[in-house]
DNA sequence: GTTCTAGAAC
DNA sequence: GTTCTAGAAC
């Protein structure tokens, strides 16, 4: 056989797997439903209890990368009341019973994406290597060091204080061309791999002094 | 959320 | 020529 037709047929075969994947009319909701499944599979589940699931993140985009989320199904950060509250503080807690368990030394930030992908409420629990070949765009950076990424402590301060979450999606989403800036020096660069190279440079463990370095 | 790839950037 | 990014995926 050719070897052109080889490379077409292949092509072909990806392009009808892909559709399939991606079909929001499939029974399992598609790629966006992708957290329900993964909560209601023993195999990646770390931690539950009767309030909340914790899951290793697919795609890690640091050593350490865990999602928190509540059994009840929360759609989005909107949608949160005074109500949840305990249930918050509760899932901020467990996060930092699994940072702590995954590794003492490091840094750690835990908290939600502003506009993320994936539906039902997710609490981020990352380490600040960012150490991951699964780190591999502007969004995936800024999503994690903008004003994007929201810290989980003031997410339940603000629930606290106004009984809501408000916050403009449009603005939101601009975080995520913003320049690729070192989340310890500020230092800006040009592509992921040379952010990627500096950033590896950087003691991200925890008591250390990172404005002398 | 990821994969893939055209073409921009170097 | 190679590296890297950015947008489509119906």
């Amino acid at each position: 056989m050719k070897k052109l037709k080889v490379d077409q047929t292949t092509t072909l075969l990806y392009q009808v797997i892909m559709k399939a994947m991606n079909s929001s009319s499939r029974p399992t909701g598609g790629w966006s439903q992708g957290l329900l499944a993964a909560m209601n599979n023993p195999e990646v589940v770390i931690d539950s209890d009767d309030q909340l699931v914790v899951i290793k993140d697919k795609y890690p985009k640091a050593l350490f990368h865990f999602l928190v989320l509540p059994k009840r199904n929360i759609p989005n950060l909107k949608s949160l009341t005074q109500k949840d509250l305990e249930l918050l503080k509760h899932i901020h807690k467990k996060g930092e019973e699994i940072a702590n368990r995954a590794n003492k030394e490091l840094r750690f930030r835990l908290g939600y994406h502003a506009v993320p992908s994936m539906s039902h409420l997710h609490m981020h629990v990352i380490s600040q290597d960012f150490n991951s070949p699964c780190l591999k765009n502007k969004k995936h950076w800024n999503s994690f060091n903008t004003h994007y990424f929201i810290d989980s402590v003031d997410l339940i301060r603000e629930i606290e204080k106004t009984g809501h979450w408000k916050s403009d999606q449009a603005e939101m989403n601009a975080f995520l061309k913003k320049d690729l800036r070192c989340h310890v020096c500020k230092e800006v660069f040009q592509t992921i791999p040379s952010l990627k190279a500096h950033i590896s440079l950087h003691d991200v463990t925890k008591h250390h002094d990172s404005s002398s370095s």
